[in-house]
DNA sequence: ATACAAAGTATTGCTATGCGATTCAAAGTA
DNA sequence: TACTTTGAATCGCATAGCAATACTTTGTAT
């Protein structure tokens, strides 16, 4: 993150700020003001000035009846704005939607991010197991099929550079975290023109995925349709909704 | 906003970040320097420091062929991470998504804070105007269900607060701005535990809102089940679903 | 009960950081 | 080509943010 800038123009304390937000999670819900000195490396009254500075501005406050910190439901605002104002999502979304219910699994628009994809629309249907991940949420590109779709608009030199950069987590049994096999796959994305993944991320998860590529603004990413393993198995999934998704992607596109 | 803040603690640089962002929407997508030191007040030098600084952290971008700047992906991080770390917010998710398949209406969790609610959790089903409004989007209390339904859990001191700092706008034809009748409606609902609105805050749009109290983190909100008027009137969307949206609320409170 | 430890809150003086004026560069207009 | 407008870069100065420390509260062990 830091990477020594000893740059005029940057704001150090912004940057400060955004940090402490960032250590809460859902396995870091409530945190006292030394758990923030941890997880920051700030010292005691800079982890103060910066919980103090957040809980006056709303995006932070007291638990119940303790005086650990937490998220508050005003951090959404920001992103939420981006949401609404952003025209690929807004142009996806009925598409999206109608996806969803035509399918009855749940569809995704992701955009590339750096070195993952984020979750920018999202539908759940009847099919679908409904985990945390939600519209917000970063996910890696080598398990999961929207980012690997994504990556696929990648030319060779980026696809390595973002492939270099993943966490290479065994996230399920069956996750592949073989970089040289991944990379095949996405570049046979390249070739086909959709993704498939099964139980890489969690189990039980079938998805299927084609990239948009929004040249208006340059935005890359990937439309997903997901379904269960317990009502699809891969060749089902392609047979029955390969046309459907893509077609809706070429309606995205245009 | 900023209250005459000598306050030692205060970090006034995060505030100015935050107001940076805070201009974007969807009626301001993209916005040029200049743009950002007249709606946000600041000067060339500082309008210039904090969209650098946003640039380098990954909340701003510049647009395609342009140097304007705009929210990027990004800025939906944080508020995912309350969203999926929020106790309330995940034991009302498949309840939410249940009623949703069951009514194919819209069903929404809501979150009060400050003067307005949150959506904090959101289903789309087959009977609905798809708007802009997302998880994240900030709706008033005087012209939506959500509001209405939550603004109930307060007592009368804190409502009327509440009420004054409304803006009061007409929104459709039909939204009632007479702080006095709301006030009595939302009175209606402490007794009644039901709140329906209709064509206030968009036309066609029918509201059904229970209010959620969540004792454990002291969070006040409401779940929302919005149909169309295509579909139902008042009347029958009440006789047809109220027991349901009822039940709903008990469910997600124990 | 009392002493002790640990965490949270408040205060203060110092200086590095962020400030705004200004200059420089580029792009758009006439 | 001169002129206007906007964005990028530079630079001393003062103040906003810093770390240390003192104070207060809460919890724990004796």
């Amino acid at each position: 993150m830091s990477h020594e800038k000893k740059d005029s123009l940057y704001v150090q304390s912004v940057e400060k700020a955004f940090k402490v937000l960032a250590i809460f999670n859902a396995q870091q819900r409530a945190l006292s003001l030394t758990d923030v000195t941890k997880l920051t490396g700030y010292n005691k009254s800079g982890a103060q000035r910066f919980c103090y500075t957040l809980e006056k501005l709303g995006f932070l406050r007291r638990c119940h009846n303790s005086s650990d910190f937490e998220l508050t439901a005003k951090t959404t605002e920001i992103g939420a704005r981006f949401i609404e104002s952003n025209a690929l999502v807004r142009r996806a979304r009925p598409y999206l939607h109608n996806l969803s219910l035509k399918t009855e699994g749940a569809t995704t628009l992701s955009i590339l991010d750096g070195n993952e994809v984020i979750f920018v629309s999202r539908f759940l249907g009847r099919d679908v197991l409904d985990t945390t991940v939600t519209v917000g949420s970063r996910l890696p590109i080598y398990c999961t099929a929207s980012g690997r779709a994504a990556a696929s608009l990648l030319d060779e030199q980026q696809l390595d550079a973002v492939l270099n950069a993943q966490s290479w987590e065994q996230r399920t049994p069956q996750t592949n975290i073989d970089q040289q096999q991944i990379k095949q796959q996405i570049l046979g994305c390249q070739r086909c023109g959709y993704a498939v993944v099964q139980d890489q991320y969690v189990m039980a998860d079938l998805s299927l995925s084609v990239p948009i590529y929004d040249s208006q603004s340059d935005l890359r990413g990937a439309i997903n349709l997901a379904v269960t393993t317990a009502n699809y198995n891969q060749q089902q999934l392609i047979d029955k909704y390969l046309a459907l998704v893509q077609s809706t992607a070429r309606a995205i596109n245009s």
